[in-house]
DNA sequence: ATGTGACTCGTAGTCCGTG
DNA sequence: CCACGGACTACGAGTCACA
C-alpha cells in the first residue's frame, strides 16, 4: 500500500483505530470518552468523515495521547 | 501563556502563521497555493475557524512540510 | 460490538467588499 | 498586505433505524 497517496481521512481513521485497540477500547467506549456518537466513530475509522479540529482534539484526548504523538507515524511523514 | 490550555484552533493558527512567515509567503500567496479563500487564511491564523482535515492537508502541503512536522512543536505536545 | 443510508441543522468555506 | 463583515452555498456534526 502506498502510504503517501492514501487519503488523510483514511490515515487518521487507521491511526484512531490503532490507538483505540492499543487501549482496548470498543468504538462505543471511545465514543463515550470523546463525547461523540458511536456510529460517528465507525465512520471516522473507515475514512468516511472529513473531521474538524475540535473533533480531532476530543478523539486525541480520549485516546490519551498528545497531538504530536498522534501524528508521529510514518503514514504522516509523507 | 499556558500552552496546554490554549485552544487547538489557536495553536494551529499560530503554527500556520509561523510556517508561512518562514516561507516568506503572504496570506494571499498561501491561500493561492492551498487553493482556499484569502479571507479564510486570515480567520484560520487568528484561531477563528474549525478547519477540516482536507483543508489542513492542503495548507500543510502548501507550507511544504509533513503532517508529522507540522504538529511537532511544544504547543502540540500538551 | 461494528457498519450503513438517510436524514436535519449548524457551520465550514467562498466571494463580494471596506479601512 | 492584513483584518473584518455580510451574504451566500456546500458540507461537517450529530442522530436514528436497521442489519
Amino acid at each position: 500500500m502506498d502510504l503517501s497517496r492514501m487519503d488523510i481521512k483514511l490515515k487518521v481513521g487507521q491511526r484512531v483505530r490503532e490507538l483505540r485497540k492499543q487501549r482496548e477500547l470498543s468504538q462505543e467506549g471511545l465514543a463515550y470518552k470523546a463525547e461523540v456518537d458511536r456510529t460517528y466513530v465507525t465512520d471516522i475509522e473507515n475514512g468516511r468523515r472529513n473531521v474538524s479540529l475540535e473533533i480531532m482534539e476530543r478523539l486525541i484526548n480520549a485516546l490519551d495521547v498528545s497531538i504530536t504523538e498522534f501524528f508521529n507515524t510514518k503514514e504522516f511523514r509523507k
